[in-house]
DNA sequence: TTGTAGGCGTTATCAG
DNA sequence: CTGATAACGCCTACAA
């Protein structure tokens, strides 16, 4: 089993030093010619590769970009980190992602873990417990030592640092316009407890159109799902013979769960009632009928997020501090869960 | 901007070297308690962790393990992802996550970065362009060096190491044979083109499966898919006016697609047409119908890839070479879309 | 043109 | 009980 080879061997074999073996595999003009072409086919050979360790250590710097999700089994979030790998890859930085699995322990580990030498930075979504306990002592720890922090999504208000969001409210705004575009009056809200801030932004967003169109609050109509892995029984009871015409979902999953609840009740979709989702995943697309839905631009977001990281990470001056919270836009996905025949 | 906080900082701030330091950290009974304690309190105080990258080199190892997988938005990989995460979480390990976008080059690229000091071994499941080009030369010298390859997936043969795999033609051949034994006598299968080793294998399943019940190979009833992201249209126009009653999907898009197509042909699924697809995803779980498939238990695969993985990371004799191929056992879930209520 | 020395942060060993 | 030293692999200023 062949050893990894490093300068020290080279230097060994060729009996010259290792500064010399490091020069002359940068080309360096202080050496040689002869040596240098010595050097660099016996490293060629031997397939010499730095070692990324040594390298780090030396510049104090990994050219790697520490990601930290609160799920990795989820479309969003990994279509995020495809945004985030295409930009990181083409300006030859790496990528480590870290899931939280929405536990707020192991997003702390992760965070020190990747903050004690193995990233420059961060590109985070916090998670569920985090924005529930309110405890970003990590998050802030790792800024004061000087490793910048991109949020994105899920962010935190109170922290300093750059986000990338989208306008949830806005976004929610614009689905709930479109359901009362199309003639819907009895509008029910699938979303999440309030804790979780882009549920909250989304409520806020489909109060507002209401509001707008003069149609009064009704919590009849609204629905705060805490469980979500079984929201299909909440979602069942929760429309059981309920007089609506739309449902807005703050997900893909409550969405898709509101369509087959209302299907097998012989309810038709969208001519009986019209949904629409947010986040534009594989499940809004393939379903039958495939789904309105808010696209998040989930891959722009995970490039604006690298981008701006890798910015910060070679500004020289590390004196301005200035913080930037970029909105991406979203989109409203037209398809056939909003796509009414019927006469009014 | 406060600095990482280094031993020796510490040790200039108390006045005393930085091996104390070091070994008060570590409780080292060679230290008197009051210099243990007043270290450990500044320690504290200053919120000191000690470097990774300085570890990493001083110990030749990173404890990290390094996952390089083809796509990161999927389903199948995210959960094997999520199984490799909790075992190496377990045993105090960290996991890098990278993806090779199904490009050979990436692939290479990841790799190498990731030998070179990043990570300890490796948990992967190779670059579709990679399985085309039979060029396995990054793998190999990866091995070389000394640094354990566990392959889950799609997997190289001809490659000496661990490997996690199921048994896609068993598993394929089960999913055919319940077709068949709900009566399906017409079966196409929604392949990919041969390259593709699980695609291959599943193929030959079906047509084991078919050979089981006396019922000779139709080429008609084959499509094999090049191109993933257009199959829709060639899906279509492979099952137009085709008769047939049954449908085996070598992965999930393929199989909701059928549906979908079917579907819109005014075909009953499962009345009509049967379709059982591979791969327990969310889509299957939550298309109406709810489709059948064959469950790979990725969490599994990647739980038992951990283990293997760690296994030979910590197994001090390194002259054992004992490669192990795990199989696990997929299984038939079955649905809606082959709950027949139709007379024989 | 080549080599030496020092340092990145840590720990183990050995000397005091 | 404490500290100096060397080493992990690499790079770079400086010395030869």
């Amino acid at each position: 089993m062949r050893q990894k080879i490093t300068l020290k061997h080279i230097a060994k074999e060729l009996d010259v030093s290792v500064s010399t073996v490091s020069k002359a595999l940068k080309d360096s003009i202080e050496i040689s010619l002869d040596t240098r072409q010595k050097v660099k086919a016996f490293a060629k050979l031997y397939n010499y590769k730095p070692n990324n360790i040594a390298l780090s250590l030396k510049n104090r710097k990994t050219k790697t970009l520490g990601v930290i999700i609160p799920e990795i089994v989820h479309h969003f979030f990994t279509t995020v980190i495809g945004g985030v790998e295409k930009v990181a890859n083409e300006k030859g930085y790496n990528v480590i992602i870290c899931s939280s699995n929405n536990s707020f322990d192991k997003e702390v580990i992760n965070m020190e873990m990747l903050a004690s030498g193995s990233a420059d930075g961060f590109i985070m979504s916090v998670a569920k417990e985090t924005q529930q306990k309110k405890d970003y002592h990590h998050i802030q720890e790792t800024m004061s030592q000087g490793m910048p922090v991109v949020m994105f999504d899920r962010i935190i208000d109170e922290l300093v640092c750059d986000k990338i969001i989208i306008d949830d409210a806005k976004g929610a705004q614009t689905a709930t316009n479109h359901l009362l575009s199309i003639g819907c009056k009895k509008i029910a809200i699938l979303t999440t407890v309030d804790y979780i801030s882009v549920g909250k932004l989304r409520t806020n967003g489909y109060l507002r159109a209401l509001m707008a169109y003069d149609i009064p609050q009704n919590d009849e109509y609204i629905l705060k799902i805490e469980d979500v892995d079984n929201c299909e029984k909440e979602i069942s009871d929760f429309l059981k013979n309920k007089d609506i015409d739309g449902v807005f979902a703050v997900n893909e999953l409550f969405a898709v769960t509101a369509a087959k609840v209302l299907s097998k009740e012989g309810i038709n979709i969208p001519n009986d009632v019209s949904i629409v989702g947010f986040t534009d995943g594989i499940l809004s697309k393939h379903f039958i009928p495939s789904l309105t839905t808010v696209s998040q631009h989930g891959e722009e977001m995970g490039e604006r997020a690298a981008k701006l990281l890798i910015e910060k990470l070679e500004s020289e001056d590390t004196t301005t501090e200035e913080y930037r919270t970029v909105i991406i836009d979203t989109s409203l996905v037209e398809r056939e869960s909003t796509k009414k025949t019927r006469k009014k």
